[in-house]
DNA sequence: TTCAGTAGGTTTATTTTATAAACTTATAAG
DNA sequence: CTTATAAGTTTATAAAATAAACCTACTGAA
């Protein structure tokens, strides 16, 4: 398999790293969370090249993840913007926050804290099941692959 | 900054990518999620380069989220296995999962179904507070930066 | 009215990675 | 003594990343 080819699987993990697994997109959408939204802005910020901030705004924009939009006339300068499809991958970006909490964080603690701001506290991600509004170990899930989903 | 000083970045989200965050890895977590274990598996699974497979686990070894046992003799053959720290990154898996889910499932469902044994049913992946216990959406939090967890 | 600066890119050349295919080592089975 | 398996490594080539320069369209200052 090629990488172009992830998005051909019938893998939802595949699918979604299809459209944000390339190298610095998540660091992309990391800066578009914390307000970012001007190419000048997000290239600064990584100081990583020009041509792949343009090449994954652009596939971020073609997949729907981000929306373009210009914020001034002459001359046109745009910004991008997460669409409803982008945020929801905020617990994408948690997830990996609250493994980098877990087992990189120095004696100070980690480097950002998240606030809850309806129940006033800093907190970190937890994974629940959407059924019981338990919290969820791989030890208790099993899966099932869907024959009727599964093309190949 | 460049793809290798991702690790020395005071951000979660980066050093986690530095671990897992190179092209493929997280196709290889699936895997050893779904249960493979062995090299062969895991290259036939995937059918990518085995230089790459090698890499990869490699890199996963040095950094505590696999073990690399030896599972018999003559010839001497190795298995990979999940750390602890591996099995931590359940939730970044789950969290890719149900976005893949939500948006590019087809009229048939998603592929691959999950259950919560211990509540019995099917379910999707919940982010919550570690606080309240409710669902988080980003709307409703704000980020504060430490600054004595920020050395640069 | 020319010069520097800003924003959002694109182009070009070079380095790094990914990929495919063949090869290696150690052994068992036929 | 040939084939097969497992877990890699090596080599050559293709694709991607990176750095640096360039381009376009303006604004504001000298």
């Amino acid at each position: 398999m090629k990488w172009h080819e992830l998005a051909g699987q019938e893998c939802s993990i595949a699918r979604t790293l299809a459209v944000i697994g390339d190298r610095w997109t998540l660091m992309i959408l990391r800066d578009l969370f914390l307000g970012a939204s001007r190419f000048e802005e997000i290239q600064r910020s990584l100081d990583i090249s020009r041509t792949i901030v343009a090449e994954r705004l652009t596939l971020l924009e073609t997949k729907g993840v981000v929306r373009r939009l210009a914020y001034q006339q002459k001359p046109t300068r745009y910004k991008y913007k997460l669409t409803p499809k982008g945020i929801d991958l905020y617990p994408v970006l948690m997830a990996l926050v609250h493994w980098g909490d877990q087992h990189y964080a120095t004696e100070v603690g980690p480097p950002v804290i998240h606030h809850h701001q309806r129940c006033g506290h800093d907190f970190s991600a937890v994974l629940t099941c959407s059924e019981c509004g338990e919290p969820v170990s791989p030890y208790e899930t099993e899966v099932r692959f869907v024959p009727e989903a599964i093309t190949a």
